[in-house]
DNA sequence: TCGGTTTTCGGAAACGGTTTCGGAAACGGT
DNA sequence: ACCGTTTCCGAAACCGTTTCCGAAAACCGA
């Protein structure tokens, strides 16, 4: 457990730690020879830089704090495994803290986060807006932040996020075009950006094709399971099930399929189901659910890459990219069996 | 952007550092007065100590390295929750890396994790054993380290583990108490400890039970919902689809029932199920899952505690704790209707 | 009032690096 | 042989804390 220190390889070769230091940072002048004979001999010592030290002097931290709403849904853990990748090979190290979808939560991890030095933070933000004010703070102190995929319009800071209403409204299209008279959208939370973006697509699908309000719901979830089943229970209870749900998420579309096949609906034959963000539950449920995959893997490595240009060109503009997706259509929206349920 | 030092806030009071520092550290002679003066104006001031230089003086990261197999099952992203939570209350933050399931990711990892001089490690191991001479190495030369749930029993070290054994032999009972009389299990890895100690179970049921070896098999298959697929395809290519399945875990179990279903088999008419491991997902496929749960979070958190008892008394005699679970009956392994399907 | 304790605090050395500055050594051209 | 450059390296300051040591101040009993 005795660590090795610069000055132990400096006494070795009798040359002074700044020596040592300059052979391990390639920027500063010192020979050839000696660089090699210096790095030598330290890996022979079994010696490694201090990175505390390293931080210290460099008033630097080298981590990167990376805020996240959620761990359950596989698709925050699959952003924090690419950032941590990404991160790593570059140099840095990824705190990671995940919100619980709680804003005040949500507060207190920047806040640590910040007080630990981190050099920059990706934030994906929980629902709710309430945080804003203090993100725009930090960002106009200069703080490096690039924010992931909900985002509060009025943020000035990097973003990069999904085209919500572009996708939404392929999907909806994709069950008016099955022929469903009458579809529900299963919405998430009012005010989580995503859900309304979805909210929007969804709207366009209806006005472009003439469905006239009577023959559509947009219906206030949430983003779990259990919370499209109690919305599935409500709806039985009013006699009120229509041909085709178009879901915010996976989970919610395979909580309310749940409901509806225990109580003896058929899917697809009477209802039928898109789901969004799709998972890899998606295709090991009966029927398969069809859903809008996102690039979740490039999508976080472009908001490392982002952040990486802020923190080393703070004065460079902020930039916005906005990805495109993808949609997989499965044997849960379509009732003639051209599509094989795999 | 500007960081207030405890120079500023000792220059402002005319007191000197040391002073400061002893003001937020308890442990030090200092009037209370001159104390709470100081709190306060430092608070005033805005000043935090800064994380990096304290760990620098103390010789001490303040940093728990935690390394887990993977991230895609919900079971380890539960167990990072909790020992991030864990180590934050107690003043400590978590690095966490996962391995991708590959020996050689998990080596690096853990060195990556010791050269940032983590003050602990908490490691589940990937499958394989090729680390374990590594980790034994560190172990002795007194690195506070704590394993979980994959344990090579040669490892000296402090442990917490599920009793796979006990809960194997009792959810293949229940299958065999069900009238099953031909049962194969998919074990997941032959190298993967957790998966041998399952078979051990399910071996003694069968004897328990005079059940001969026509009328079982142990299927060698993975950890993925994939590999629960391919075998029941070149089963059923077979035609040797047994009375029921004993499954490593759900995601096996579900690929596997996913197959045998689109073949038009009737879950658990034809072929009963039970998984291991308990997901959320298993209450949301048709039919329910039957599933051992495994307490999670106290297996996660203990470990965090004996981590830091490690830490703080790193003479103390390695622990180790065995868990006990819960096995929930649902529908897919009960022919008769005495279970509601909820 | 005085000597001896006990409190309380300042100075300074660590912790392990980076980085500026300036000087010695090597080099190169005349 | 001499002078001006360039290359290379050592000394020392610095990053922001903690903590040891010793001394001043306060207290206390006789």
């Amino acid at each position: 457990m005795i660590h090795i220190t610069i000055k132990d390889v400096a006494k070795r070769l009798n040359v002074s730690v700044s020596t040592v230091s300059r052979a391990f940072n390639d920027k500063y002048d010192i020979k050839k020879d000696t660089k090699e004979l210096i790095l030598k001999t330290a890996k022979e010592m079994g010696y490694h830089p201090n990175p505390i030290a390293k931080k210290l002097s460099q008033n630097k931290s080298l981590n990167i704090g990376v805020v996240i709403p959620e761990f359950m849904n596989s698709y925050y853990s699959e952003v924090a495994i690419v950032l941590q990748e990404f991160f790593i090979s570059k140099g840095y190290q990824v705190l990671l803290m995940q919100s619980n979808e709680n804003e005040e939560q949500e507060l207190k991890n920047v806040k640590t986060l910040i007080n630990n030095m981190v050099d920059g933070l990706i934030i994906a933000p929980t629902v709710g807006y309430r945080n804003t004010p203090y993100f725009i703070e930090k960002h106009n102190e200069g703080y490096p932040m690039v924010f992931l995929n909900r985002i509060d319009e009025t943020l000035p800071a990097s973003k990069v996020i999904f085209n919500n209403v572009k996708w939404s409204f392929f999907a909806t299209e994709h069950l008016i075009r099955q022929n469903n008279k009458k579809i529900y959208h299963l919405s998430g939370y009012n005010n989580l950006c995503v859900s309304s973006e979805r909210v929007e697509g969804f709207k366009k699908a209806m006005n472009k094709h003439k469905i006239t309000k009577e023959n559509y719901k947009i219906i206030e979830t949430g983003l779990l399971a259990k919370e499209g089943m109690e919305v599935i229970e409500d709806l039985i209870f009013h006699h009120d099930i229509p041909d085709a749900f178009f879901c915010v998420n996976d989970m919610v579309a395979l909580g309310a399929m749940k409901k509806l096949k225990d109580n003896g609906y058929k899917i697809p034959d009477d209802v039928a189901f898109v789901g969004f963000t799709e998972t890899r539950i998606a295709k090991l449920v009966t029927p398969q659910l069809s859903s809008v995959r996102q690039p979740t893997r490039e999508m976080a490595k472009k908001a490392g890459e982002m952040l990486l240009n802020r923190i080393n060109n703070p004065d460079s503009e902020t930039e916005t990219a906005i990805f495109n997706g993808e949609f997989n259509i499965r044997k849960s929206s379509v009732r003639d069996s051209s599509i094989p349920n795999i």
